[in-house]
DNA sequence: GTAGCTTGTTGACCGTTGCTCAGCAAGCCG
DNA sequence: CGGCTTGCTGAGCAACGGTCAACAAGCTAC
């Protein structure tokens, strides 16, 4: 008698296609996205690969839906709570993302670097992601978007995004002086 | 009689090396370097894929020989003229790099996009080159580098990159202003 | 000039991977 | 039972990275 290996079950279509996504959110902290294979992926989920390309219309229609949903965590969690006074959104946003960073260190890095990475699609999410964080931070500051202050949160987002991807690997402060320092940044940025 | 169709000529080794190394080059700007094919660069050259095998013994190790030598290029470019007042080359470097993105905007932005891409040796390449323009920062500001003027430099190269490169795609400012705001903000991080 | 060495160069072949397609089979309704 | 929908599979193709044995261009030595 053989322990029957996992008899593969059928599954409802959404329910598929949201395991193939977990699955896929479960590979990022070790894998690039655009490098997980098919293969790997449908062994994990106990299907064979024609499956996932019934879900999925091609690979990079699947990496970019796992990206996708990578991005919407993120931003869930880093969206304003309600009932905190304007002015102390943006620290708390702040300190969540440095919180984020800190426990997802891999998966975050991963994501950025897919993220940035050559695949044009992938790249695309990662832009829409930035953007509504810049809308985000400029409607906690209660300010007015023209395309300068865009363009300056952007690139403080980047900074912090850098300095506190450096910070959690070699921490040379505190951790609410670096909060701090990032918040003045942007303050003084966004007067000048 | 037929036109011979470019009779393949037989060439040194440092020169194979070279061209192979210009058309990733050249093919740069249009294609994120991990995924132009072995089988278009060794058309190009006009030589089969076997002898680019020769060359370089995996197609990881051609690409990160072309970015190699993309960095080498921009780090040549950056280099502080001799014979300027200490304070003034951290100016003119901030100068000749937006200059460098202003000329070759999308063979940058590929550059910048392969370099932080999945792949880690790709990725490397590109951390030597941040630190090496650290390196040259310190140095042309006269500062000594702990660990973290060293971070806030880094970082600070992270928002000038961001910056420059969306400020290339819509000025919303002078050259003059965006050199400035950059040069201050330097200057303010590393008073702090 | 021809034998022989070095070395630039190639074509044939292999394994993996993204992707297609025809068709099987599980559940459900009549 | 027959027939319908639909989750699912296996065989197979094309493209790509990588290997290997062998050819051939140019040089030197006799």
């Amino acid at each position: 008698m053989t322990h029957a290996p996992v008899p593969p079950r059928r599954r409802s279509a959404g329910d598929r296609r949201a395991q193939l996504v977990a699955i896929g959110l479960e590979l990022l902290p070790t894998t690039p996205v655009q490098e997980l294979t098919i293969d790997e992926v449908a062994r994990r989920a106990g299907i064979s690969r024609s499956l996932l390309f019934h879900y999925f219309a091609s690979k990079r229609d699947y990496y970019t839906a796992v990206t996708r949903a990578a991005a919407d965590v993120l931003l869930e969690h880093l969206a304003p709570r309600p009932g905190l006074p304007a002015d102390e959104q943006a620290t708390g946003m702040l300190e969540r993302y440095v919180g984020w960073v800190e426990t997802y260190r891999d998966a975050h890095l991963s994501f950025v670097r897919g993220a940035a990475a050559g695949d044009p699609w992938v790249a695309g999410i990662y832009e829409e992601t930035r953007e509504a964080l810049v809308d985000l931070t400029l409607t906690a500051l209660e300010l007015p978007d023209d395309a300068r202050r865009r363009q300056l949160v952007r690139a403080w987002f980047a900074f912090t995004e850098d300095l506190v991807i450096q910070w959690v690997r070699e921490p040379t402060m505190e951790r609410a002086e670096l909060v701090a320092l990032l918040r003045g940044f942007l303050t003084s940025l966004l007067d000048a």
